[in-house]
DNA sequence: ACAAAAGTGTTTTCATTACACCCATGG
DNA sequence: CCATGGGTGTAATGAAAACACTTTTGT
């Protein structure tokens, strides 16, 4: 609410926000750490992330760090949940609104900031030690990741905008960690009239030339189900 | 993340709580609100809540709400969203972790804190003019709790601890607002073999009695698809 | 010619939907 | 005896799952 109780033990908080942003990279699911440079942590791996600005929503400092740390603006981004574990930073009480954003490969441009040391992606399940609580925040946008392209088109974020079937189908195959049929995946996929078939084939490679699509549109779609 | 940019700009925020408390009145969802006895909007409807305290997290501070205002501990309760609109409260930065709970009617025991000049149930679509962004935080919660009981058991919190299969159904209809048909309710309720039948049943009523049922287990199950 | 991935239909299986009548009680 | 909700089964429909071979290219 907004500060209902009058009376009630008013508090002061550092409010941040921190990015799990999500690529696919080989067929696995990637995610952007910085290595930190400066204490606590110092030399650590972590989300990237920062302040909440005065005049700033979590989206909007969310959208900012998405572009200052991956050099790009239009993707899907969502608001994950909000850590506020008293110790979880120990410097004092910083409650951290985190996101998650998916982004094709192609357009990551990774900038290591200049509090970070490095920067790079990682898979998924091939994590190295990271700092704060950030193991939990992405092992929750990997299960919210997981449950929500079992009923919308989001993980079409993650690719080009040209793309074969078999390029959704092998990110579906990662993310869900099993093997789909093609046949019937392409026969769902197809049915749901969203992709367009461009004219042009992806040629170069030691093997039949696959169809490119596009989508129609790049809204978010939502179903009861998907796949 | 915990405060990556040294040089970041730092911002004292307050943090609070809203509670979405949810009930089932006469096959209706309601909600609990509280009219406000201080500025700003004082004498205006909202919705409990208060300060996030020193060493709580916010479902910590969710949980205490929970029992001031409406009594009891043990329901459903989830984050919902973080609201941190920069204007949301005239008083200055209030950000605020709105949670919603469900709870049994017959458990509620409403009591209108030293802050509060009343408090009662509203039928969700029939709502007051309401302080701060309540109305968009009351309307999130709708819609998530709508999705929810499509893939997962959490609106048996609403309901006491023995009930007939027609409860369940009259709450299932008030949320999604359409008639289901009995024998396909029963057949694919009872088929989740979460169920167990009670010798008890309800008489006392001019009509035949119905069979009283409780869960086997009060655990959240989540499935691919409920209903 | 061969390796490697692209592309393509039909059948079976299972879950959801539609649908109507008798039952037990209180008044 | 009657009004009220409780309780019950079967057939039709539609979506998902299972399944194997031919095509096209680069080397």
């Amino acid at each position: 609410m907004g500060t209902k109780r009058m009376n009630g033990k008013r508090q002061d908080f550092s409010l941040t926000v921190d990015m799990v942003i999500f690529t696919v990279v080989d067929d696995t699911l990637n995610v952007l750490l910085v290595k930190r440079k400066y204490e606590p942590f110092a030399g650590i791996w972590a989300l990237p992330g920062g302040f909440v600005e005065e005049d700033e929503t979590p989206r909007e400092a969310a959208e900012r760090e998405l572009l200052e740390e991956a050099g790009l603006s239009a993707s899907y981004l969502e608001q994950l949940y909000t850590f506020g574990e008293p110790r979880r930073d120990p410097r004092g009480r910083v409650v951290s609104v985190a996101h998650f954003a998916l982004v094709p490969a192609s357009q990551l441009k990774i900038r290591a900031g200049d509090d970070a040391a490095d920067a790079r992606l990682f898979p998924v399940h091939n994590l190295p030690k990271l700092a704060f609580d950030h193991k939990d925040i992405i092992a929750y946008a990997v299960t919210r990741v997981g449950n929500k392209i079992q009923y919308t088109n989001v993980v079409w974020s993650l690719l080009p905008p040209a793309f074969t079937l078999s390029d959704i189908q092998a990110i579906y195959e990662s993310i869900w960690g099993k093997k789909v049929d093609k046949r019937n995946f392409r026969k769902k996929l197809l049915s749901l009239g969203l992709l367009k078939p461009l004219s042009r084939e992806r040629t170069g490679l030691r093997q039949r030339p696959a169809k490119l699509y596009a989508f129609k549109t790049k809204q978010f779609v939502e179903l009861r189900r998907f796949f």
